[in-house]
DNA sequence: TTACCTGCTAATAATTTTCTGCGTAATTGA
DNA sequence: TCAATTACGCAGAAAATTATTAGCAGGTAA
């Protein structure tokens, strides 16, 4: 998998429940961008999907950012891509196991997030 | 408090732990940037701080930056603001109890980003 | 054959958003 | 007058996102 030990360290200096790398700066760059989390909700909803179904269902976006946030969750190792030699090309998406641990998580921050969203 | 209404919802289009509004984004809306973890672990760490002794925590942050993720992070309800009328002017700063409710949270995302660094 | 269609992705430039660096202001006691 | 504290404003840099174009592999329709 990647190296990403050359990423800048901004979130905890030393503080938290963060030492010197900072695990929740680096978990919050893994999910951060305007569409990962859109895609890993659908692919937690639906499971696995393939890329044009993927685009259909998130509205807006764009090839690049797509094909482009797919690899990068990929090299990140939240998501499994497969590719069969059909053609033409099926290449199929789904969460890692490790994606599927973070996912409760996330459903915790969203119910937060309602919190939050009804005392405003 | 703010309104947050006309703020485009592109998390989660009907889908995952989020429905219309998305809650999730929301929620990742109210944290993200590059300074507002810092922040928030650092009065979590070291409870009520002055507006120095955070810019002296928090590492490479400018007054632009930390000025204005207080004041964002004022608006949304999750830290709190306590001006003294002494000379010089004494500003304090502290998590809100809706902000507290959520250090765990990213406390468990943390450790989930401890296994993903390990497994990299 | 020719032309165009689907599925997936890359390359590039244009645009928008976010961040930085610097200067400055109000206040007032020493 | 100067220092200390808490900011705000603005220009430009940097980063993220969008838009556009194009590629390839093969299938379909004319």
């Amino acid at each position: 998998m990647t190296m990403k030990s050359d990423k800048k360290n901004t979130s905890c200096q030393g503080r938290c429940p963060c030492m010197n790398y900072c695990p929740l700066g680096g978990a919050l760059r893994l999910i951060g961008g305007k569409w990962k989390v859109p895609i890993l909700c659908a692919l937690n909803q639906d499971g696995t999907t393939r890329y044009n179904e993927l685009k259909r269902k998130i509205k807006g976006i764009t090839n690049t950012m797509l094909a482009s946030s797919l690899k990068e969750l990929e090299e990140d190792g939240l998501i499994y891509r497969k590719q069969y030699m059909e053609m033409p090309v099926r290449v199929e998406y789904a969460l890692t196991d490790l994606c599927s641990d973070l996912m409760p998580i996330l459903s915790q921050l969203a119910h937060w997030g309602i919190k939050v969203h009804r005392s405003e």
